[in-house]
DNA sequence: TAGGATAATTGACGCAAATCATGTTTTTAA
DNA sequence: TTAAAAACATGATTTGCGTCAATTATCCTA
C-alpha cells in the first residue's frame, strides 16, 4: 500500500483517527464517561441519528462502518464514512446548534457507544488535554472535509470514483483487495454521480487494466494508474 | 431583511461569529495575547496566507474581508469568506498540521491581527472557557461548509447563483441593495459556475424581476422569489 | 484624455454525464 | 423453491453548462 503522505493526499471521505480522545482523561473523568455509557447495536441499513433530532449524547462508533450524510430536500450529500474511532454529533457541542446537523446510517452491523454530550462539554471546560484532542478531531474532519469537497466539485467522473476506490482500499479495507460492502448505487452517492455512470466507468477501468473487479470483490491492480486518473480528471 | 431562522437555511460562505473567543480569556491571558499580536493591513488582492506554508500564526480578520479557499493541481475552490471577527489558521492546530490547510486572500483592503499559534495552543490547554470557545468556532465553520458543500454540489446554476445573493446580502452587506465588491468573474468564482454562465443567470434574474443591477450596483426586488430559486435548483 | 488593458456581454457549439428505457442477473423472503 | 424485488448492466436520448470566439463597455494610467 502507499505510504502515509500520498494517502493523505487522497481526497478521501474517511478521516483517520491517529488521537483517541478519552485517553487524555483521568481515570476519575473515564469512569464518569464509561459509568454513564450505553452501547447499542444497529443492524446495517438502520439509522443511528437523524439529522435534526436533538443531541442528547455524542455517539462513538466501536465497530462497523456508518455513512455520515446531509439532507435537504429530500437530497443527501455524504459527508464522510465513520469507521471505528470515529465520533459523530460534535458539530452540536455549541449549545446553540443542539440537534444533528447531518444523519447517520449504518452501512454494515455497527456497534456505538452513547456518551451524554453534557459530559463530553464538561471536559472541554475542565480537561484541557481532552479539549486539544476534541480540537483536533475537529480540524482533521475539516480539513479531510475540504479534500473532498473539492474532489467532489472539480473533478470529473473518472477522478471522482478513482479517488473513492483508492480512498476505500487504504482507508476502510487497508488492503488491495477487498469485498466491497456496498451497492453500486451507494458507490454512486458516495461519488456524488449516476449509478449507470459507475458502472460505465469501473467497466473502463476494467477494460484499462487499472482494477479486476467480480460482482463485489474488487483487486486494485495498476495504483499508480489510478492515483493518476485521479489527478488528471 | 429575513430572520435569523431563514437566513441560516443559506448554505452560505460567511460564518457568523456570534461567539468572541477571546471574550473568555482574562485580564492576564489577554494582556498575553496582545503584548505578542501583531496588526497587518493588506491591500485588494494580496495573499494574507498561503496553503502550504508554516502556520506561525492564527489570524484575525479585524477588518475588510477575505477569501478563503483550496488549492489543488492549479484550481481552488472557495470553502468561505471571511468577514471581521473570523480566525483563520484553526485548522493548523493540531501538531501533525503544521502548514496552512488553505490560501487566504484580501477581497478588499483588509486588517488582521496575527496572534502566535502556540499561544492558541496553551489557552485552549488551561482555559476551559476559550477551548470551549474555539471548539465553538470549528463546529459552526463545519455546519456551514456542509450547507455550502451541499449547495455547490446539489444545485444547479440558477440555485447556486441565488443562493450566493442571498448570502452576500444578508450576511455581508446586511441590506438588501448593495455595491458589490467583487467581479462577474470572482462571483462566478463563488458560485462554481463560469463567468458566461453568471452573466446570463444575472440577466435571467433581472428579466424575471427577481434583482435589480446596474454594473455592480445589486438591489434584491423579490427575496421569495431568489428563496424559492434556491430551494427548486 | 487618449489608448491599452481588463471586464462584461452575447451567441454558437460541443461534450460530459444525467436520465430514460429495457433487459438481465442476483438477492431476498415468503 | 419460487416469486418478487433489488441490483446490475447497456444502449439511446437529452440537457445543463462549460468552452470558444468575437464584440462592446469600463477602467486605468501615462
Amino acid at each position: 500500500m502507499q505510504n502515509t503522505a500520498e494517502r493523505n493526499k487522497l481526497s478521501c471521505t474517511v478521516v483517520n483517527v491517529n488521537k483517541y480522545c478519552f485517553d487524555f482523561l483521568t481515570e476519575e473523568e473515564k469512569k464518569l464517561v464509561e459509568q454513564r455509557q450505553v452501547t447499542v447495536e444497529y443492524k446495517k441499513g438502520e439509522i443511528i441519528a437523524k439529522q435534526g433530532t436533538f443531541t442528547t449524547h455524542i455517539l462513538l462508533i466501536s465497530e462497523g462502518l456508518a455513512k455520515v450524510y446531509y439532507e435537504e430536500n429530500y437530497k443527501s450529500l455524504i459527508l464522510r464514512i465513520a469507521a471505528p474511532g470515529s465520533l459523530i454529533g460534535l458539530t452540536s457541542l455549541p449549545l446553540n446548534q443542539n440537534v444533528f446537523q447531518y444523519t447517520a446510517s449504518a452501512y454494515i452491523n455497527t456497534t456505538v457507544k452513547l456518551i451524554e454530550i453534557d459530559i463530553i462539554r464538561k471536559l472541554i471546560l475542565n480537561n484541557g488535554q481532552f479539549a486539544s484532542a476534541i480540537v483536533d478531531v475537529l480540524c482533521e474532519t475539516s480539513i479531510q472535509k475540504n479534500r473532498r469537497f473539492f474532489c467532489l466539485t472539480h473533478r470529473q467522473s473518472y477522478g471522482k470514483l478513482a479517488d473513492i476506490i483508492l480512498c476505500l482500499a487504504s482507508n476502510i479495507f487497508k488492503q488491495d483487495e477487498f469485498d466491497l460492502a456496498m451497492s453500486r448505487k451507494e458507490l454512486a452517492e458516495l461519488s456524488g454521480m449516476s449509478t449507470e455512470s459507475v458502472i460505465r466507468t469501473l467497466k473502463h477501468f476494467q477494460e484499462d487494466g487499472l482494477i479486476e473487479m467480480t460482482g463485489k470483490s474488487f483487486k486494485i491492480i495498476d495504483l499508480n494508474g489510478l492515483h493518476k486518473v485521479c489527478q488528471l480528471g
